[in-house]
DNA sequence: ACCTGGTATAAGCAACACTGATGGACCCGC
DNA sequence: GCGGGTCCATCAGTGTTGCTTATACCAGGT
């Protein structure tokens, strides 16, 4: 079970092709062959079957586990570093897309203003990479968002020990094609619209929805990408509808049951310095 | 980062020793020494002082990784192994000790009528050992208690992917010494005991109290251990309060804030066969 | 100053993990 | 049905790693 084998499973099972892998890794062909195999002996059994590559069941049990587990790896190698690292003046924050809403770009903006020496460079991920680079040590801070209950915590991949505090909540509106038969109303009850047919988007993932409210939500256009601007012109167009904060545009407010847009700041444990005070200058009420 | 060198960075900073932590590990001391060193130049950080062997703050945050980390890695290994194991027909559960209440023993009861073929193994251990032994695959089943609000989880250190249950929630009682000024009442606010004495004990911890009601909670007698049955005595004995299932014993109701004794199933995605019929046994209403 | 308990370093050796070459299984087009 | 191509397994060879043993070094107690 070294790490180091565990890469090369991920990479195979990944490429489909013990060659690609090799490829991919810098090893020769032989020498990922040699991994798998004595994975596989120290295991006791097969994790791949062979032409095609696909994981056995064992495989993909070792697969679920084996990313977790190297990311985890990769944190604690962050955070020791970290401790060493003198306190920069040059910072990265993560954001997912929806995460930097105006309350906490005005709160960004304030917090350089208090530390004019301070380079802060943002960039925008993916939802799930968010704590990922901020475990890895990739980014300094990060902000993450979700839909939940009120002051309920997000539910995020596990990445190791790391801060996470609510930043922002807001509320959540329904958007919709202009001229639709329900938006003039002033609230809509998102158990009525189980029926109508959603956008499937990472922005607003339907899986989530159902979890909160009970099946229903049937899948219009499946769109992949995180971009804000690209979905509200999906709705505009009549592709389907979502779930949007409301500072990300007009829709109708969503009523029940009690949801909200919730964003979080995550970072590893800080070190007074610049990250600590970029930290507290996005906290509420700061 | 090997988690071989981990194994050993870990013991050393138990052990206080490289000699000492060489002997349990069944190395000479040479090699842990040079193992602490490869590790130190992979990180390019001192990670311990030498003489008394202590760790660095590099080092203090490599072991709050180093724990769970492993035990990632253990649980790893007992989950692949589990999906070729034959479906037992004698597995092993393990309850904290508040854990298995009348109620719970009594669906055990029913689980094993069900199959009578099933060997049962219980063991009671310490709260925080029960996940991480199911997770390492020293038990099949395991079920561990706290105190939380209705219908809240319970917070658990993370051990992988693993599915909990509640299976069981009931009221507390503040257990009090018998003649107690307060023990004729019908019900007790905790907000009106933060100025008394309470028992430190890892089944009711003061922390636990503190975070869900606020400062106060002064420690009596701090016990260490997870007896119910002598926590009960030094209750009686006037060492000091504290907060019980209704079902361990006599004591005043829990009046406000809501708070309830929950117990938890933990255990692995099963597949069918003995272990998921007994879990499915041990789930309310079954 | 000397001994004791402890960590670091040096040399030697066995095991490991890679490379490069070869062999065997399968797929495909002809 | 045959030849070529692709891909994984295996083998032999080799440099590196990681252990042991032996020894040097360092601090504290006597």
């Amino acid at each position: 079970m070294d790490p180091h084998l565990l890469r090369t499973f991920v990479a195979v099972a990944e490429a489909g092709s013990f060659s690609a892998a090799a490829e991919r890794l810098g090893y020769t062909q032989s020498a990922v062959s040699q991994q798998i195999a004595a994975l596989e002996t120290d295991l006791g059994l097969p994790l791949l079957r062979r032409r095609p590559v696909e994981p056995t069941e064992a495989g993909a049990r070792l697969l679920e586990h084996a990313g977790p587990l190297l990311l985890r790896l990769r944190a604690a190698r962050a955070d020791v570093l970290r401790t060493a690292a003198l306190p920069a003046h040059r910072l990265t924050l993560a954001a997912a897309p929806l995460a930097l809403n105006p309350a906490l770009a005005a709160r960004l903006a304030r917090g350089r203003a208090e530390q004019p020496r301070l380079r802060v460079r943002l960039r925008t991920t993916g939802r799930d990479l968010v704590a990922a680079q901020v475990a890895a040590g990739e980014a300094d801070l990060g902000l993450t968002d979700g839909i939940t209950a009120p002051s309920d915590p997000l539910r995020l991949p596990d990445s190791g020990p790391m801060t996470r505090i609510g930043v922002s909540e807001e509320e959540l509106v329904v958007a919709l094609p202009p001229g639709h038969p329900l938006a003039g109303r002033t609230g809509l009850r998102l158990a009525d619209l189980v029926d109508a047919r959603w956008l499937a988007t990472p922005l607003c993932p339907l899986e989530r929805l159902r979890d909160l409210v009970g099946d229903g939500f049937r899948a219009g256009l499946d769109y992949q990408g995180e971009d804000v601007h690209t979905v509200r012109n999906l709705v505009a167009a009549g592709h389907g509808l979502t779930l949007l904060p409301a500072s990300a545009g007009p829709g109708v407010p969503l009523a029940a049951p009690r949801l909200v847009h919730r964003v979080e700041l995550v970072h590893p444990s800080l070190p007074p310095g610049p990250a600590a005070r970029l930290a507290a200058a996005l906290s509420p009420s700061s």
